[in-house]
DNA sequence: TTATAAGTTTAGACAAATCTAAAAATAGTA
DNA sequence: TACTATTTTTAGATTTGTCTAAACTTATAA
Protein backbone atom coordinates (compact mmCIF):
# COMPACT_ATOMS: atom_id res chain seq x y z
CA UNK A 1 0.00 0.00 0.00
CA UNK A 2 1.24 3.26 -1.36
CA UNK A 3 0.64 6.82 0.40
CA UNK A 4 -0.11 8.83 -2.61
CA UNK A 5 0.88 12.19 -2.86
CA UNK A 6 -1.49 15.76 -3.11
CA UNK A 7 -1.14 15.94 -6.64
CA UNK A 8 -1.78 12.04 -7.30
CA UNK A 9 -4.44 12.41 -5.29
CA UNK A 10 -5.99 15.44 -7.66
CA UNK A 11 -5.16 13.13 -10.40
CA UNK A 12 -7.28 10.20 -8.95
CA UNK A 13 -9.83 12.29 -8.09
CA UNK A 14 -10.23 14.08 -11.58
CA UNK A 15 -10.10 10.04 -13.15
CA UNK A 16 -12.74 9.55 -11.14
CA UNK A 17 -15.05 12.43 -11.63
CA UNK A 18 -14.40 11.98 -15.21
CA UNK A 19 -15.32 8.71 -15.23
CA UNK A 20 -18.67 9.41 -13.10
CA UNK A 21 -19.88 12.74 -15.15
CA UNK A 22 -18.55 12.56 -18.54
CA UNK A 23 -20.09 10.32 -20.93
CA UNK A 24 -17.06 9.70 -23.28
CA UNK A 25 -13.97 7.82 -21.87
CA UNK A 26 -11.31 8.93 -19.64
CA UNK A 27 -8.48 9.97 -22.10
CA UNK A 28 -5.08 11.63 -21.15
CA UNK A 29 -6.56 14.95 -23.12
CA UNK A 30 -9.90 14.89 -20.64
CA UNK A 31 -7.82 14.78 -17.63
CA UNK A 32 -4.69 17.21 -19.23
CA UNK A 33 -7.97 19.89 -19.61
CA UNK A 34 -9.43 18.92 -16.22
CA UNK A 35 -5.59 19.32 -14.38
CA UNK A 36 -4.89 22.15 -16.23
CA UNK A 37 -1.93 20.73 -17.25
CA UNK A 38 -0.56 18.89 -21.15
CA UNK A 39 -1.32 15.37 -22.28
CA UNK A 40 2.79 14.48 -21.83
CA UNK A 41 2.74 15.24 -18.08
CA UNK A 42 -0.55 13.41 -18.00
CA UNK A 43 1.31 10.69 -19.82
CA UNK A 44 3.70 10.39 -17.70
CA UNK A 45 1.67 10.25 -13.70
CA UNK A 46 -0.57 7.84 -15.82
CA UNK A 47 2.04 5.55 -15.26
CA UNK A 48 2.65 6.09 -12.08
CA UNK A 49 -0.63 5.59 -11.17
CA UNK A 50 -0.78 2.23 -13.05
CA UNK A 51 2.58 1.07 -11.12
CA UNK A 52 0.60 1.82 -7.93
CA UNK A 53 -2.41 -0.19 -8.69
CA UNK A 54 -4.69 2.75 -9.00
CA UNK A 55 -6.03 2.42 -12.51
CA UNK A 56 -5.39 0.28 -15.27
CA UNK A 57 -3.90 2.44 -17.94
CA UNK A 58 -2.60 0.73 -21.70
CA UNK A 59 -0.82 2.79 -24.08
CA UNK A 60 -2.97 4.49 -26.60
CA UNK A 61 -6.58 2.44 -24.56
CA UNK A 62 -7.31 5.20 -22.49
CA UNK A 63 -7.50 4.60 -18.24
CA UNK A 64 -10.04 2.85 -15.95
CA UNK A 65 -10.17 3.34 -11.97
CA UNK A 66 -9.53 0.53 -10.27
CA UNK A 67 -11.59 -0.55 -6.92
CA UNK A 68 -8.00 0.53 -4.55
CA UNK A 69 -7.68 3.95 -6.76
CA UNK A 70 -11.95 5.02 -6.22
CA UNK A 71 -11.34 4.03 -2.60
CA UNK A 72 -8.13 6.69 -2.53
CA UNK A 73 -10.74 9.03 -4.55
CA UNK A 74 -13.65 8.86 -2.57
CA UNK A 75 -11.52 9.21 0.48
CA UNK A 76 -10.58 12.76 -1.20
CA UNK A 77 -14.15 13.58 -1.79
CA UNK A 78 -15.28 12.84 1.64
CA UNK A 79 -12.84 15.15 2.94
CA UNK A 80 -13.71 17.80 0.53
CA UNK A 81 -17.46 17.83 1.50
CA UNK A 82 -16.96 17.76 4.75
CA UNK A 83 -14.64 20.44 5.04
CA UNK A 84 -16.86 22.71 2.69
CA UNK A 85 -19.73 21.77 5.31
CA UNK A 86 -17.91 22.92 7.78
CA UNK A 87 -17.43 26.72 6.11
CA UNK A 88 -20.25 27.17 5.06
CA UNK A 89 -22.19 25.87 8.57
CA UNK A 90 -19.49 26.69 11.44
CA UNK A 91 -17.32 29.76 9.70
CA UNK A 92 -20.68 30.89 7.65
CA UNK A 93 -18.79 31.06 4.31
CA UNK A 94 -20.94 31.75 1.35
CA UNK A 95 -21.40 28.07 -0.53
CA UNK A 96 -19.44 30.18 -3.97
CA UNK A 97 -16.20 30.70 -1.71
CA UNK A 98 -15.49 27.27 -0.11
CA UNK A 99 -14.30 25.70 -2.87
CA UNK A 100 -11.01 26.31 -3.21
CA UNK A 101 -10.09 26.34 0.13
CA UNK A 102 -11.63 23.06 0.68
CA UNK A 103 -9.25 22.10 -2.11
CA UNK A 104 -5.99 22.60 0.16
CA UNK A 105 -8.22 21.00 3.38
CA UNK A 106 -8.80 18.00 1.81
CA UNK A 107 -4.96 17.15 1.69
CA UNK A 108 -4.76 16.68 4.80
CA UNK A 109 -4.22 13.36 5.83
CA UNK A 110 -5.35 12.43 9.41
CA UNK A 111 -8.18 10.00 9.03
CA UNK A 112 -9.17 10.76 12.95
CA UNK A 113 -9.61 14.30 12.27
CA UNK A 114 -11.99 13.77 9.37
CA UNK A 115 -14.20 11.22 11.73
CA UNK A 116 -14.39 13.63 14.35
CA UNK A 117 -14.99 16.50 11.98
CA UNK A 118 -17.88 14.33 10.60
CA UNK A 119 -19.66 13.52 14.01
CA UNK A 120 -18.72 17.47 15.38
CA UNK A 121 -21.12 18.11 11.83
CA UNK A 122 -23.88 15.94 12.68
CA UNK A 123 -22.37 13.20 9.86
CA UNK A 124 -24.27 15.13 7.27
CA UNK A 125 -25.29 13.50 4.01
CA UNK A 126 -24.74 16.16 1.78
CA UNK A 127 -22.38 19.25 1.29
CA UNK A 128 -23.67 22.88 0.31
CA UNK A 129 -23.62 22.25 -2.94
CA UNK A 130 -26.01 19.61 -2.75
CA UNK A 131 -23.36 16.79 -3.71
CA UNK A 132 -23.50 13.47 -1.67
CA UNK A 133 -20.85 12.63 0.92
CA UNK A 134 -19.37 9.45 0.97
CA UNK A 135 -19.17 7.48 4.24
CA UNK A 136 -15.50 5.82 5.68
CA UNK A 137 -16.73 3.02 3.56
CA UNK A 138 -17.18 4.80 0.31
CA UNK A 139 -21.01 4.40 -0.16
CA UNK A 140 -23.05 7.44 -0.57
CA UNK A 141 -26.96 8.86 -1.38
CA UNK A 142 -27.54 9.29 -4.63
CA UNK A 143 -31.41 10.13 -4.99
CA UNK A 144 -32.07 10.49 -8.87
CA UNK A 145 -31.65 14.02 -9.39
CA UNK A 146 -32.03 14.95 -13.60
CA UNK A 147 -32.06 18.07 -14.58
CA UNK A 148 -34.12 21.42 -14.02
CA UNK A 149 -34.23 21.78 -18.03
CA UNK A 150 -35.63 18.18 -18.50
CA UNK A 151 -38.71 19.35 -16.15
CA UNK A 152 -42.51 19.72 -17.06
CA UNK A 153 -44.67 23.33 -17.11
CA UNK A 154 -47.05 23.09 -14.29
CA UNK A 155 -44.58 20.66 -12.01
CA UNK A 156 -43.45 21.69 -8.41
CA UNK A 157 -39.57 20.58 -7.96
CA UNK A 158 -36.73 20.83 -4.75
CA UNK A 159 -33.59 21.70 -5.80
CA UNK A 160 -30.75 19.03 -4.97
CA UNK A 161 -27.54 20.63 -6.09
CA UNK A 162 -25.87 21.80 -9.26
CA UNK A 163 -23.66 20.45 -12.08
CA UNK A 164 -21.91 23.34 -12.70
CA UNK A 165 -19.64 24.58 -9.43
CA UNK A 166 -17.85 27.72 -10.55
CA UNK A 167 -18.00 30.56 -8.76
CA UNK A 168 -19.87 32.90 -11.29
CA UNK A 169 -23.05 30.24 -11.41
CA UNK A 170 -23.58 29.83 -7.67
CA UNK A 171 -23.04 33.61 -7.16
CA UNK A 172 -25.87 33.82 -9.71
CA UNK A 173 -28.15 31.48 -8.31
CA UNK A 174 -27.57 32.96 -4.94
CA UNK A 175 -29.10 35.84 -5.78
CA UNK A 176 -32.34 33.97 -7.06
CA UNK A 177 -32.12 31.78 -3.86
CA UNK A 178 -31.77 28.91 -5.79
CA UNK A 179 -30.24 26.45 -3.27
CA UNK A 180 -30.64 23.43 -2.38
CA UNK A 181 -33.66 22.50 -0.48
CA UNK A 182 -35.38 25.03 -2.11
CA UNK A 183 -39.08 24.44 -3.86
CA UNK A 184 -39.48 25.60 -7.46
CA UNK A 185 -42.35 25.33 -9.73
CA UNK A 186 -42.30 25.27 -13.18
CA UNK A 187 -44.93 28.48 -14.74
CA UNK A 188 -43.80 28.30 -18.45
CA UNK A 189 -41.12 26.85 -21.02
CA UNK A 190 -40.68 28.99 -24.27
CA UNK A 191 -40.56 26.97 -27.26
CA UNK A 192 -38.38 29.50 -28.75
CA UNK A 193 -34.85 29.12 -26.76
CA UNK A 194 -36.09 26.53 -24.00
CA UNK A 195 -35.79 29.01 -21.49
CA UNK A 196 -38.09 29.26 -18.30
CA UNK A 197 -40.58 30.77 -16.06
CA UNK A 198 -39.67 29.24 -12.47
CA UNK A 199 -41.80 30.41 -8.91
CA UNK A 200 -39.58 30.50 -5.76
CA UNK A 201 -41.75 31.24 -3.19
CA UNK A 202 -43.27 34.08 -3.99
CA UNK A 203 -41.11 35.53 -6.75
CA UNK A 204 -41.05 34.45 -10.29
CA UNK A 205 -37.89 34.57 -12.20
CA UNK A 206 -36.88 33.69 -15.79
CA UNK A 207 -34.02 31.16 -16.44
CA UNK A 208 -32.10 30.69 -19.69
CA UNK A 209 -31.49 27.24 -20.94
CA UNK A 210 -27.86 27.49 -19.73
CA UNK A 211 -29.04 27.97 -16.12
CA UNK A 212 -31.97 25.26 -15.60
CA UNK A 213 -29.72 22.83 -17.19
CA UNK A 214 -26.60 23.10 -14.83
CA UNK A 215 -29.54 22.82 -11.68
CA UNK A 216 -30.40 19.24 -10.36
CA UNK A 217 -34.07 18.87 -9.05
CA UNK A 218 -35.88 15.82 -7.70
CA UNK A 219 -39.66 15.27 -8.14
CA UNK A 220 -41.88 17.64 -4.95
CA UNK A 221 -43.58 15.39 -2.61
CA UNK A 222 -45.55 16.47 0.36
CA UNK A 223 -43.98 15.82 3.59
CA UNK A 224 -40.77 14.40 3.87
CA UNK B 1 6.63 40.16 -2.37
CA UNK B 2 6.63 35.87 -2.85
CA UNK B 3 4.42 33.69 -1.44
CA UNK B 4 6.33 31.07 0.32
CA UNK B 5 6.49 27.32 -0.47
CA UNK B 6 5.10 24.83 2.41
CA UNK B 7 9.17 23.83 2.97
CA UNK B 8 10.25 27.76 3.09
CA UNK B 9 7.10 28.17 5.36
CA UNK B 10 8.63 24.96 7.93
CA UNK B 11 12.32 26.92 7.90
CA UNK B 12 11.07 30.43 8.77
CA UNK B 13 8.94 29.17 11.28
CA UNK B 14 12.32 26.58 12.52
CA UNK B 15 14.18 29.97 12.28
CA UNK B 16 12.47 31.95 14.08
CA UNK B 17 11.87 29.37 16.91
CA UNK B 18 15.36 29.19 16.62
CA UNK B 19 15.97 32.75 17.26
CA UNK B 20 13.64 33.42 19.99
CA UNK B 21 14.30 30.32 22.11
CA UNK B 22 17.92 28.88 21.72
CA UNK B 23 20.31 31.08 23.69
CA UNK B 24 23.27 30.03 21.24
CA UNK B 25 23.16 31.87 17.50
CA UNK B 26 21.12 30.70 14.68
CA UNK B 27 23.84 28.50 12.54
CA UNK B 28 23.19 26.15 9.80
CA UNK B 29 23.59 22.93 11.66
CA UNK B 30 21.08 24.26 14.26
CA UNK B 31 18.24 24.69 11.70
CA UNK B 32 19.45 20.95 10.17
CA UNK B 33 19.01 19.17 13.52
CA UNK B 34 15.83 20.94 14.28
CA UNK B 35 14.92 20.39 10.26
CA UNK B 36 15.67 17.16 10.39
CA UNK B 37 18.03 17.64 7.65
CA UNK B 38 21.77 17.79 6.63
CA UNK B 39 23.50 20.85 6.30
CA UNK B 40 24.19 20.76 2.95
CA UNK B 41 20.35 21.63 2.55
CA UNK B 42 19.65 24.16 4.89
CA UNK B 43 22.92 26.22 2.66
CA UNK B 44 20.84 25.83 -0.21
CA UNK B 45 17.73 27.03 1.28
CA UNK B 46 19.00 29.61 3.36
CA UNK B 47 20.50 31.39 -0.49
CA UNK B 48 16.82 31.20 -1.30
CA UNK B 49 15.53 32.96 2.19
CA UNK B 50 17.83 35.27 2.08
CA UNK B 51 17.12 35.96 -1.98
CA UNK B 52 13.64 36.72 -0.78
CA UNK B 53 14.33 38.82 1.81
CA UNK B 54 12.70 36.79 4.62
CA UNK B 55 16.49 36.26 6.28
CA UNK B 56 19.69 37.68 6.11
CA UNK B 57 22.31 35.56 5.48
CA UNK B 58 26.47 35.53 5.10
CA UNK B 59 28.18 32.23 4.26
CA UNK B 60 29.62 31.61 7.37
CA UNK B 61 28.25 34.03 9.67
CA UNK B 62 25.24 32.13 10.31
CA UNK B 63 21.69 33.89 10.09
CA UNK B 64 19.15 36.95 11.08
CA UNK B 65 15.83 36.57 10.58
CA UNK B 66 14.19 39.97 8.90
CA UNK B 67 11.06 42.02 9.51
CA UNK B 68 9.68 40.07 6.58
CA UNK B 69 10.61 36.60 7.69
CA UNK B 70 9.30 36.99 10.95
CA UNK B 71 5.93 38.14 9.62
CA UNK B 72 5.87 35.12 7.78
CA UNK B 73 6.81 33.24 10.77
CA UNK B 74 4.25 34.19 12.84
CA UNK B 75 1.45 34.33 10.54
CA UNK B 76 2.58 30.11 10.71
CA UNK B 77 2.50 30.15 13.89
CA UNK B 78 -0.67 31.75 14.69
CA UNK B 79 -2.56 29.22 12.13
CA UNK B 80 -0.76 26.32 13.97
CA UNK B 81 -1.98 27.67 17.64
CA UNK B 82 -5.51 28.46 16.34
CA UNK B 83 -5.48 25.26 14.43
CA UNK B 84 -4.49 23.54 17.84
CA UNK B 85 -7.40 24.94 19.72
CA UNK B 86 -10.08 24.10 17.69
CA UNK B 87 -8.76 20.35 17.45
CA UNK B 88 -9.03 20.19 21.37
CA UNK B 89 -11.72 22.70 22.35
CA UNK B 90 -14.19 21.88 19.70
CA UNK B 91 -12.77 18.48 18.30
CA UNK B 92 -12.22 17.06 21.52
CA UNK B 93 -8.87 15.63 20.96
CA UNK B 94 -6.06 15.74 23.86
CA UNK B 95 -3.75 18.26 24.11
CA UNK B 96 -0.56 16.00 22.74
CA UNK B 97 -2.44 14.43 19.53
CA UNK B 98 -3.13 18.02 18.18
CA UNK B 99 0.46 19.19 16.76
CA UNK B 100 0.82 16.89 14.15
CA UNK B 101 -2.92 17.59 12.43
CA UNK B 102 -1.73 21.38 12.95
CA UNK B 103 1.45 21.31 11.24
CA UNK B 104 -0.75 19.91 7.95
CA UNK B 105 -3.19 22.99 8.62
CA UNK B 106 -0.78 25.27 9.16
CA UNK B 107 -0.20 25.68 5.43
CA UNK B 108 -3.52 26.04 4.34
CA UNK B 109 -3.50 29.54 2.58
CA UNK B 110 -6.42 31.44 3.53
CA UNK B 111 -6.56 34.94 5.06
CA UNK B 112 -10.05 34.80 5.78
CA UNK B 113 -10.64 31.19 6.79
CA UNK B 114 -8.08 31.72 9.70
CA UNK B 115 -10.12 35.03 10.47
CA UNK B 116 -13.34 33.43 11.34
CA UNK B 117 -11.68 30.51 12.53
CA UNK B 118 -10.58 32.67 15.11
CA UNK B 119 -13.67 34.18 15.53
CA UNK B 120 -15.41 31.29 15.87
CA UNK B 121 -13.42 30.02 18.83
CA UNK B 122 -13.31 33.41 20.53
CA UNK B 123 -10.06 34.91 19.62
CA UNK B 124 -8.37 32.81 22.28
CA UNK B 125 -4.88 34.14 23.73
CA UNK B 126 -3.27 30.97 24.15
CA UNK B 127 -3.12 27.71 22.61
CA UNK B 128 -3.36 23.75 24.68
CA UNK B 129 0.08 23.55 25.57
CA UNK B 130 -0.03 27.29 27.09
CA UNK B 131 1.79 29.22 23.87
CA UNK B 132 0.82 32.34 23.03
CA UNK B 133 -1.19 33.21 19.66
CA UNK B 134 -0.34 36.07 17.92
CA UNK B 135 -2.99 38.66 16.65
CA UNK B 136 -2.90 39.18 12.68
CA UNK B 137 -0.62 41.76 12.76
CA UNK B 138 2.01 39.38 14.62
CA UNK B 139 1.43 40.90 18.46
CA UNK B 140 1.15 38.49 21.19
CA UNK B 141 0.91 38.08 25.18
CA UNK B 142 4.09 37.37 27.02
CA UNK B 143 3.34 37.32 30.52
CA UNK B 144 7.20 36.60 32.42
CA UNK B 145 7.34 32.64 32.72
CA UNK B 146 10.01 30.91 34.41
CA UNK B 147 10.83 27.56 35.15
CA UNK B 148 8.95 25.43 37.74
CA UNK B 149 12.48 24.11 38.29
CA UNK B 150 13.42 27.65 39.56
CA UNK B 151 10.17 28.27 42.03
CA UNK B 152 10.58 28.34 46.01
CA UNK B 153 9.26 25.53 48.42
CA UNK B 154 5.98 27.28 49.96
CA UNK B 155 5.12 29.27 47.12
CA UNK B 156 1.85 28.67 44.93
CA UNK B 157 2.44 28.85 40.93
CA UNK B 158 -0.11 28.52 38.40
CA UNK B 159 1.41 26.50 35.20
CA UNK B 160 1.31 28.81 31.58
CA UNK B 161 2.96 26.32 29.99
CA UNK B 162 5.46 23.64 28.80
CA UNK B 163 9.31 23.96 26.75
CA UNK B 164 8.85 20.47 25.61
CA UNK B 165 6.28 19.47 23.50
CA UNK B 166 6.77 16.06 22.83
CA UNK B 167 4.02 13.90 23.01
CA UNK B 168 5.49 11.75 25.76
CA UNK B 169 6.12 14.53 27.87
CA UNK B 170 2.08 16.26 27.17
CA UNK B 171 1.24 12.67 28.28
CA UNK B 172 2.97 12.62 30.87
CA UNK B 173 1.88 15.89 32.20
CA UNK B 174 -1.95 14.87 31.59
CA UNK B 175 -1.26 12.17 34.02
CA UNK B 176 -0.24 13.80 37.01
CA UNK B 177 -3.05 16.63 35.92
CA UNK B 178 -0.05 19.55 35.37
CA UNK B 179 -1.96 21.42 32.37
CA UNK B 180 -2.45 24.99 31.75
CA UNK B 181 -4.19 27.15 34.57
CA UNK B 182 -3.93 24.51 37.00
CA UNK B 183 -1.99 25.96 40.63
CA UNK B 184 0.68 23.94 41.90
CA UNK B 185 2.61 24.47 45.20
CA UNK B 186 5.95 23.26 46.02
CA UNK B 187 5.75 21.44 49.34
CA UNK B 188 10.11 20.28 49.06
CA UNK B 189 13.03 20.44 46.71
CA UNK B 190 15.51 17.82 47.33
CA UNK B 191 18.89 18.47 47.99
CA UNK B 192 20.28 15.55 46.41
CA UNK B 193 18.77 15.81 42.90
CA UNK B 194 17.00 18.80 43.00
CA UNK B 195 13.41 16.78 42.15
CA UNK B 196 10.62 18.25 44.25
CA UNK B 197 7.57 17.48 45.85
CA UNK B 198 4.36 18.96 44.12
CA UNK B 199 0.77 19.48 45.36
CA UNK B 200 -1.71 19.78 42.79
CA UNK B 201 -5.10 20.01 44.31
CA UNK B 202 -5.19 17.01 46.69
CA UNK B 203 -2.77 15.10 45.40
CA UNK B 204 1.18 15.06 45.85
CA UNK B 205 3.49 14.46 43.36
CA UNK B 206 7.21 13.70 43.02
CA UNK B 207 8.56 15.52 39.91
CA UNK B 208 12.50 14.88 38.70
CA UNK B 209 14.39 17.81 37.64
CA UNK B 210 14.31 17.16 33.97
CA UNK B 211 10.34 17.25 34.17
CA UNK B 212 9.73 20.29 36.29
CA UNK B 213 12.40 21.83 33.97
CA UNK B 214 9.94 21.52 31.35
CA UNK B 215 7.31 23.07 33.00
CA UNK B 216 6.53 26.78 32.73
CA UNK B 217 4.90 29.12 35.46
CA UNK B 218 3.56 32.60 36.99
CA UNK B 219 3.55 33.35 40.40
CA UNK B 220 0.11 32.84 42.02
CA UNK B 221 -1.99 35.96 42.56
CA UNK B 222 -5.52 35.78 43.85
CA UNK B 223 -8.39 36.74 41.78
CA UNK B 224 -7.17 36.91 37.84
C1' DT C 1 51.64 29.60 15.17
C1' DT C 2 50.71 25.70 13.10
C1' DA C 3 47.98 21.46 13.20
C1' DT C 4 43.73 19.49 13.83
C1' DA C 5 38.88 19.50 14.63
C1' DA C 6 34.42 21.31 13.82
C1' DG C 7 31.33 23.50 11.00
C1' DT C 8 29.94 25.19 6.38
C1' DT C 9 29.72 25.44 1.55
C1' DT C 10 30.28 23.66 -3.19
C1' DA C 11 29.88 20.18 -6.71
C1' DG C 12 27.40 16.84 -8.71
C1' DA C 13 23.50 13.80 -8.58
C1' DC C 14 18.65 12.28 -7.84
C1' DA C 15 13.37 12.06 -7.58
C1' DA C 16 8.98 14.33 -8.42
C1' DA C 17 6.25 16.91 -11.35
C1' DT C 18 6.28 19.55 -14.91
C1' DC C 19 7.30 21.52 -19.79
C1' DT C 20 8.22 21.77 -25.27
C1' DA C 21 9.15 19.57 -29.43
C1' DA C 22 9.38 15.52 -32.08
C1' DA C 23 7.94 10.83 -33.05
C1' DA C 24 4.51 7.29 -33.08
C1' DA C 25 -0.16 5.44 -33.03
C1' DT C 26 -4.99 5.83 -33.81
C1' DA C 27 -9.09 7.78 -35.95
C1' DG C 28 -11.52 10.06 -39.63
C1' DT C 29 -12.39 10.69 -44.37
C1' DA C 30 -12.03 10.93 -49.36
C1' DT D 1 -7.77 1.71 -48.77
C1' DA D 2 -4.67 5.30 -48.25
C1' DC D 3 -3.95 9.86 -46.72
C1' DT D 4 -4.43 13.32 -43.31
C1' DA D 5 -5.62 15.04 -38.86
C1' DT D 6 -5.83 14.21 -34.10
C1' DT D 7 -4.26 12.19 -30.08
C1' DT D 8 -0.80 10.14 -27.41
C1' DT D 9 3.71 8.99 -26.17
C1' DT D 10 8.73 9.62 -25.96
C1' DA D 11 12.90 12.32 -25.48
C1' DG D 12 15.20 15.70 -23.36
C1' DA D 13 15.03 19.76 -20.13
C1' DT D 14 13.71 22.41 -16.01
C1' DT D 15 12.57 23.43 -11.08
C1' DT D 16 12.32 22.31 -6.20
C1' DG D 17 14.08 20.15 -2.43
C1' DT D 18 16.93 16.86 -1.24
C1' DC D 19 21.30 13.91 -0.77
C1' DT D 20 26.64 12.43 -0.35
C1' DA D 21 31.29 13.46 -0.73
C1' DA D 22 34.81 16.70 -1.26
C1' DA D 23 36.60 21.26 -0.49
C1' DC D 24 36.88 25.13 2.10
C1' DT D 25 36.52 28.39 6.56
C1' DT D 26 36.68 29.19 11.14
C1' DA D 27 37.66 27.78 15.83
C1' DT D 28 40.54 25.26 19.20
C1' DA D 29 44.60 23.66 21.21
C1' DA D 30 49.31 22.09 21.45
Amino acid sequence: MYQPTVTEENYLKAIYHLSNTGTKSVNTSSIATSMETTAASVTDMLRKLSDKEWINYEKYKGVKITRKGEKVALGIIRKHRLWEVFLTNILEFEWEEVHQMAEELEHVSSEELIKRLDKFLGHPKFDPHGDPIPDQTGKMESHDKFNLSAGEPGEKYIITGVTDHSTLFLKHLRKYGLLPGVTVSIAEIMDYDKSMLVKVSKDKFHLSLEVSKNILIKKYVSSK
